[in-house]
DNA sequence: GAATCGTGGTC
DNA sequence: TGACCAAGATT
């Protein structure tokens, strides 16, 4: 009996996206496997991250490090670097943390089992299923953003995400088949990505356009529902760029945990809700300009307005003044760089 | 279940 | 121009 996932595999042997981690169904015909390193990569990239966004960091990362053993023995600080701008910066640490325990564990070479995958650090239930399958080629359910719009389209099902996770899984793990379910998870995922989008899908050209469900109905574009998201607050503070003669800047290392952890960043204040006052809190004795303009960021639950102030300080200046040949201002996170580009632009 | 955690593109 | 959105994980 024909299944509904041969018709889109049929779909996805013609259209099937390029990227630079993806082996081909025309290569795979042809023998070619996927490096489980190179789609663990891509898997962690791609977390709430577009394929625009992370092409050229991957295509940087494994240039850099083209194995997972030499990741593993990468600094942290070169990682956090490299990493700067692609955001979620709990990806990267785990990155890290993820190599490192390959090669101490798993002999260097990623584990094809799916509980085995879930134990690594910053691997979910997606990325473990993506990776066992995409990978290995072994029959897992792949559930991402993309496999829940298309689900809840294909069954018309109107429940507000999260609380609809549940039923959309259910729905995506009869539809999984047992042949290539590596390239059917990524068929589904092309096609929400493609036809099934969330704003106006193009229906006409779906390869399910006759069994779906939400189609009939005409409420493809509504779907999924979501939940309602909560207002962003507003915060304000100050960030301090000090730069001695010689051409160093003092910055710091931010903390492990928390908003961009263990990146690259500028000494300053914290960050209040607009209404208080804003904190003043020069890292040290300097005679502080205020810099013309501010810099707008917007995090993902919250507005934020900074102040930049900026002096020139001697050489025997007192704190961790990071050389001019050693600073390169692609390793900041995207916020401390605005502030950068104010000062120096 | 709800919060936290980035960024750039899009409409 | 502001809200929404993207191949989620962690706590």
């Amino acid at each position: 009996m024909r299944d509904l996932s041969d018709d889109l595999l049929e779909w996805y042997d013609v259209h099937a996206r390029a990227m630079p981690w993806r082996v081909s169904p025309g290569a795979k015909k042809a023998g070619a496997r996927p490096d489980p390193y190179a789609v663990w990569m891509s898997e962690i990239m791609l977390q709430q991250t577009t394929v625009a966004a992370v092409t050229a960091y991957f295509q940087r990362f494994m240039a850099r490090w083209p194995t997972v053993a030499d990741l593993a023995a990468a600094e942290d600080s070169e990682v956090m670097g490299e990493w700067a701008g692609l955001g979620y910066y709990a990806r990267a640490r785990n990155l890290l943390k993820c190599a490192r325990a390959v090669v101490a564990d798993h002999g260097g070479q990623f584990p094809a089992d799916h509980a085995a995958l879930l134990k690594l650090p910053g691997i979910g239930p997606y990325t473990a299923a993506a990776i066992s399958s995409i990978a290995f080629d072994l029959r897992h359910v792949v559930v991402d953003g993309n496999v829940e719009r298309v689900m809840a389209r294909m069954f018309d099902e109107h429940t507000p995400l999260p609380a609809a996770k549940p039923i959309l899984t259910d729905h995506a793990e009869r539809l999984t088949p047992d042949q290539r379910p590596g390239d059917y998870a990524q068929a589904v995922m092309d096609l929400g990505a493609t036809i099934c989008s969330p704003k106006s899908p193009a229906c006409g050209i779906c390869p399910w356009r006759d069994p779906c469900a939400a189609r009939l109905a005409g409420t493809a574009a509504e779907l999924p529902k979501k939940t309602a998201k909560k207002p962003k607050p507003v915060r304000h503070g100050t960030v301090y760029l000090a730069q001695r003669e010689d051409g160093a800047w003092l910055l710091e290392t931010r903390a492990e945990k928390g908003l961009l952890g263990g990146m690259l960043g500028w000494p300053g204040s914290d960050w209040v809700d607009i209404g208080e006052p804003r904190p003043v809190a020069p890292p040290i004795h300097a005679p502080w300009v205020k810099v013309d303009g501010e810099v707008r960021h917007t995090f993902t639950h919250f507005h934020l307005m900074l102040d930049v102030m900026t002096a020139r300080v001697a050489n025997d200046a007192t704190g961790t003044f990071l050389p001019h040949d050693r600073f390169r201002p692609s390793d900041l996170p995207t916020v401390m760089r605005k502030a950068y580009d104010l000062v120096h632009k």
